[in-house]
DNA sequence: GTTTATTTGCAACGGTGTTTCATTTGTTAA
DNA sequence: TTAACAAATGAAACACCGTTGCAAATAAAC
């Protein structure tokens, strides 16, 4: 689906910047940094615009954070095709050599929670090393 | 155990800032964030040496830090004795409404690791709303 | 095409986290 | 105890991250 079709299904203006940012995250096969997006968008990157636009479409489920620390943040698109990300809840794995994040399967997460609290969401954040930087290639 | 005894244990210089970082911790159910330790160290907290103390207290074992997302941290004494923190790899849950962590138990996570990659550190954070929250106490 | 609501992009701001460096402090060993 | 050394502190300065208010531009609906 191309981005067009993505804004206007979950019924939100199609605008020269969201559609960048779709663009960009869809040519790649790991979800992107900000840098790697700014790089990609060239003179349509406004950082205020680029927040926004995260949040707005991450609020309409077009994509959604990878918080990876309080300083690295990733963004993929919730269909991405590749991988597995479909939206369902899966857990993302990010390798601390290459930085690159990787989403994984749906997740499965046993943990007793105490009585009377509430479960909205879960995130998963698997660190280590990737097949990639493990074997050298 | 004191704060002078974990230390030693941990075999890190005992410093003022330190001690009270850790005290601070101590003194409390749930995990902190900076600010709420900054006033709860009154004159003897400094931005800089803050963050290069959890830096060495982590790196040491003492504590661990908690990313809620990009812009809420919170920090937490590795051998808390209140809740599960026991240093087992265990879960976090973080309540939307009044924002306080609590350490869940010891943690299963399930999910499908491609070929190649290793594993080294699972995080695991609940979002949602906590008893407290949730019953009007 | 005109209207209307949304979005953009600028200015300005506050918070987060790091580096460099001189000074102070803690520890170890005499 | 004191001297000597290594480590930690705190000040200044900096780079990023993320938000708010507001006027101008733009998209969608009529």
């Amino acid at each position: 689906m191309n981005a067009t079709e993505t804004l206007k299904q979950h019924k939100i203006k199609k605008t020269t910047p969201r559609i960048a940012i779709i663009q960009a995250l869809q040519k790649n096969v790991h979800p992107l940094s900000e840098a790697e997006i700014k790089e990609m968008m060239g003179d349509l990157y406004d950082r205020i615009t680029f927040y926004r636009n995260i949040q707005t479409m991450t609020e309409a489920g077009i994509l959604h954070r990878i918080v990876i620390d309080n300083v690295h943040v990733k963004y993929a698109l919730n269909d991405c095709e590749k991988g597995h990300c479909h939206h369902a809840p899966h857990a993302h794995f990010y390798c601390r050599k290459c930085g690159e994040v990787t989403c994984l399967n749906e997740v499965h997460v046993e943990t007793e929670i105490p009585e009377g609290y509430v479960p909205e969401e879960f995130n998963v954040l698997i660190q280590g090393i990737c097949d990639y930087c493990n074997t050298g290639r």
